[in-house]
RNA sequence: GCGGCCGUAGUCUAGUCUGGUAGGACGCCAGCCUGCCACGCUGGUGGUCCCGGGUUCAAAUCCCGGCGGCCGCACCA
């Protein structure tokens, strides 16, 4: 229907603008064996992750007084054994012996005899439950055969020896691991946030839609350490009862606008805590320039969850696809702590006042790249047939360009002179080139904000003129105040 | 992985059925013009026709295989 060609069309939209103006590129493209799921982030798509990263840094590591780690991307496997991925991140899978089909062996028994399979069961008990209700294949009939695990994670081989290891799937186990040096070290209390930045890998079956997707992806992960018996009595998030969440608890339909402290009395939200995270996590997208009647947190079902999640909330934006999954706001209770002080035998209680205890774990994991695509497919407008960007000022790859009015002397070199000026402090570009209307175009198309513009009065008075890429409008100041002009503009 | 549709300059596309010199538009580059919002002028740059193999005197076109994209099934940040 038209709905759904106009949708179609906005994703292709910036797609295009994506490949032509350098934001990112399927990676390996120039050859034919490239595998899907890889993308390259070009100059503009870089600056707008860098600004994003840093925007996540100010609204949420900084205001909360965070730690911010790096952690390796290959763990041992024992990494894996002691958070359950080894055994739990995989789908059971058989093939068809005739026409080489894949099906999900668990789903496929299910489907055909009722027959419940735990998850835990082995490959051997689904073979025989297989071959005793003769399930077959449901295309040709045929045998299954080749029973195995399918598990999304890379595994690696280490040195000469090839060492069992694996690319992470998260980027937060490193920061269950490094815990108790963290902690003994950086000499913080509960609740003490823990954040990271970094690639993640998972071996998707079928990745697709660009950014939404990928093998290879960025995450933004925070790890909050609390005292389970404590989750009430959190002075920094007092400020906040008052503030309104988009919720959408289990069960219901849409969202509604509903305050931390209403959440928590009627039993919503679990705690104080959570409601706190997940108000900062909602004003983070708000900044971020995504309107928040496009924003709900939406509550998981039993179903839904991860293996590990006692308590699960995804923040998700709507946008021409439909409703993408941003942010994983789990309660990951003692499943991390718990699992690495087993299998590793590391003490990992640790003390609160004169309570000793085995912190408990509520994490924001947060997708970069599913976040570029929302926040470039929601600035997308057009004027006069063309695409404007509206990005947030502080996000934009480029933060103001320099333009003579006319490319003739001496308005190039006094233009020149500004951008020399303004290069080593702000991401400026020069451009001289066509008429001015065509640059102001092409500015738009990449969302910068702020167009500085030399004309014969700069040559009398030093004035330029800034022009606003939203409203066209211009005002005029002197060339020297640029910089402090800028500054404020982009903050 | 399966099914349907698709793959030609940076982008959109004509040509594919019916095999015979790959064409256009936009963009980009250079110059001209230009006192403020692309769509004035001139010239120029542009293509492994997705990849590999086959049929043929000759393949963008026909056949086979692969890769990739979009939409469905399943999973997820």
């Amino acid at each position: 229907m038209g709905r759904l060609a106009k949708a179609e069309s906005r994703y292709d939209a910036l797609m295009r603008l994506a490949l032509e103006r350098g934001f990112f590129q399927p990676s390996s493209e120039i050859y034919g064996d490239a595998p899907a799921g890889f993308w390259d982030y070009g100059p503009l798509g870089a600056a707008l992750k860098r600004r994003f990263i840093e925007l996540w840094r100010r609204e949420l590591v900084r205001r909360d007084g965070m730690l911010e780690i790096d952690g390796a991307q290959v763990l041992s496997r024992s990494v894996f054994v002691a958070s359950g991925h080894l055994e739990s991140f995989v789908d059971p899978i058989a093939r068809c012996g005739r026409c080489k089909a894949i099906y999900r062996v668990d789903k496929l028994i299910e489907e055909k005899t009722g027959i419940h399979v735990p998850e835990r069961a082995s490959l051997e008990e689904m073979e025989r439950i297989v071959r005793e209700h003769d399930v077959r294949c449901q295309r040709c009939g045929g045998e299954l055969t080749e029973f195995s695990h399918f598990n999304m994670m890379f595994r690696l081989g280490i040195g000469v020896g090839g060492g069992e290891a694996y690319l992470r799937p998260e980027t937060c186990q490193s920061i269950f691991i490094d815990f108790p040096r963290l902690y003994r070290t950086m000499r913080r209390k509960l609740p003490i946030g823990i954040a990271q930045v970094g690639k993640s890998f998972r071996n998707e079956i079928s990745p697709r839609q660009g950014l939404l997707r990928m093998r290879e992806f960025y995450q933004a992960e925070i790890e909050v350490f609390f005292n389970p018996n404590r989750v009430n009595d959190l002075p920094r998030a007092r400020p906040l009862m008052g503030y309104k969440l988009r919720l959408q608890p289990e069960g219901r339909e849409e969202p509604m606008m509903i305050t931390c402290r209403e959440a928590i009395d009627r039993g919503l939200v679990s705690s104080e805590l959570v409601a706190y995270y997940l108000a900062l996590i909602q004003q983070f997208y708000e900044k971020a320039g995504i309107p928040l009647e496009r924003i709900r947190l939406r509550q998981l079902g039993e179903d839904e969850k991860a293996f590990y999640a006692v308590e699960a909330w995804d923040l998700e934006v709507e946008t021409s696809l439909g409703w993408v999954e941003l942010v994983a706001c789990n309660n990951r209770g003692a499943h991390d702590l718990g699992g690495h002080q087993r299998v590793s035998g590391q003490e990992m209680v640790v003390m609160d006042g004169d309570e000793k205890v085995l912190p408990h774990v509520f994490e924001l994991s947060l997708g970069i790249d599913r976040s570029l695509y929302c926040i470039l497919e929601n600035a997308l407008d057009e004027r006069g047939g063309k695409p404007v960007l509206r990005l947030r000022p502080q996000l934009a790859p480029i933060q103001a360009a320099v333009l003579p009015l006319l490319s003739r002397e001496p308005l190039t070199t006094k233009a020149k002179e500004i951008y020399e000026m303004l290069r080593m402090d702000f991401d400026v570009e020069y451009d001289e080139s066509g008429s001015i209307g065509r640059r102001y175009v092409r500015q738009d198309e990449v969302g910068t904000p702020y167009c500085i513009t030399i004309d014969h009065q700069t040559i009398e008075d030093g004035t330029v003129t800034i022009r606003e890429r939203d409203t066209m409008t211009q005002i005029r100041v002197k060339s020297e105040q640029l910089p402090q002009i800028l500054r404020e503009m982009l903050t």
